[in-house]
DNA sequence: CTTGTTTTACCGAACGATCGGTTTTATGTC
DNA sequence: GACATAAAACCGATCGTTCGGTAAAACAAG
């Protein structure tokens, strides 16, 4: 009907996912938020009427989205569980930039002391993330109790590597995790330790 | 000499460490650490003149203190590795709060975009924590290359539990890292998993 | 093809509130 | 009185947010 977009939501949302992944909810000002998208403050309130709030509820529902796009579909996909795993493992790499980009699930879990508007949320896919690799490993032929704490551990080194990373300022921890975590999930527990099985070129 | 101080340097930096632990560095403002602590805002830069980055180097800094007293002088201190372990695994727990409270090294990892004025003293304090860790694995009998890996894991499963802790808002995560830790470091290779082999209790 | 209207996207400027930080005055102990 | 501490008042800057107005494309009537 009227004047087109300068800049489609879906880029606006991953310019603006970018930020808040790096420095957080409360370290995100509207200047570095305008910054990065090429837009005016004013301009984005436009876009996002309710405010930053508002912008990374979308960014933070778009990550989700992916997520369950390409990581929860393909865990619950067809072909083998390993199969499955390598492309998940190839799809984690691309989310988190071979671990230099941080997961809005750490980034936004503080801003209001206690459970902020994204709280929920964020419990939410936690336990999705969890329910999903603990299906994997079940299908492994591993028992409920052992798939659950696999699924539990998996999810516990994700986010350790992350914050490792960015501590560290290296992307190795992330590339030791994806490595690993194929043999996290699926291997046989009297097996030598998990390494080598994964893809291991990332 | 004169007027003394209402409260003690290591109670003041105590209640501004807890307010960065929960909402990390940008978040927390100078009302809210003046009012987790008692003390005005002018007060406040009466005994941090250089202002809340101080504060937060402070505190960061008493933590790595208390860090390698009851951390990593346990786990290179006499005993069986078994003891020292265990010992940590205590302590590790007060530090935490079972999992309610959370890392600076995270906390504090992201305030100006990269590298910050804390990036320095938090890769150090990640490597000293890995050292210390590969360390008691050498000592447990594990060659380097392992000990370093189980050493890289324990830490990925330290932070990461913390992290599913927050969003979660549950402590479990954690609890479950403190019993598999001593399995992580100590336990052989092609033994059943480790379970049952912490304290369990806690 | 014009021309005017509508509709939407964008932006400059300013809002009140709060930020981190400073100066000034009062308080309490020697 | 001397002097270190604490508090009140204040500062410029920036925060997130709002508003009035402009720029640009689609549509309708001539």
């Amino acid at each position: 009907m009227a004047r087109p977009q300068t800049i489609e939501e879906q880029e606006l949302v991953g310019r603006l996912s970018r930020v808040f992944r790096d420095i957080g909810y409360e370290g995100a000002s509207l200047a570095m938020l305008a910054a990065a998208t090429g837009l005016k403050k004013a301009s984005l309130y436009h876009r996002f009427p309710h405010g930053k709030q508002q912008m990374a509820e979308q960014v933070l529902a778009a990550a989700l989205s992916w997520y369950a796009t390409n990581i929860l579909s393909p865990l619950a996909g067809q072909g083998s569980p390993a199969e499955r795993i390598a492309m998940v493992v190839k799809n984690l790499d691309a989310f988190y930039a071979s671990g230099r980009q941080a997961c809005l699930l750490n980034m936004l879990a503080s801003p209001h002391t206690d459970n902020g508007p994204f709280a929920a949320a964020i419990k939410r896919a936690f336990e999705a993330l969890i329910k999903a690799f603990m299906a994997l490993a079940r299908e492994a032929g591993h028992a409920p109790a052992e798939s659950r704490a696999r699924a539990e551990r998996a999810v516990m080194l994700l986010h350790g590597s992350l914050v490792m990373c960015r501590g560290l300022r290296s992307s190795k921890p992330f590339r030791v995790f994806l490595a690993a975590l194929p043999g996290e999930l699926l291997a046989e527990p009297r097996s030598s330790r998990n390494r080598k099985i994964a893809i291991g070129h990332a």
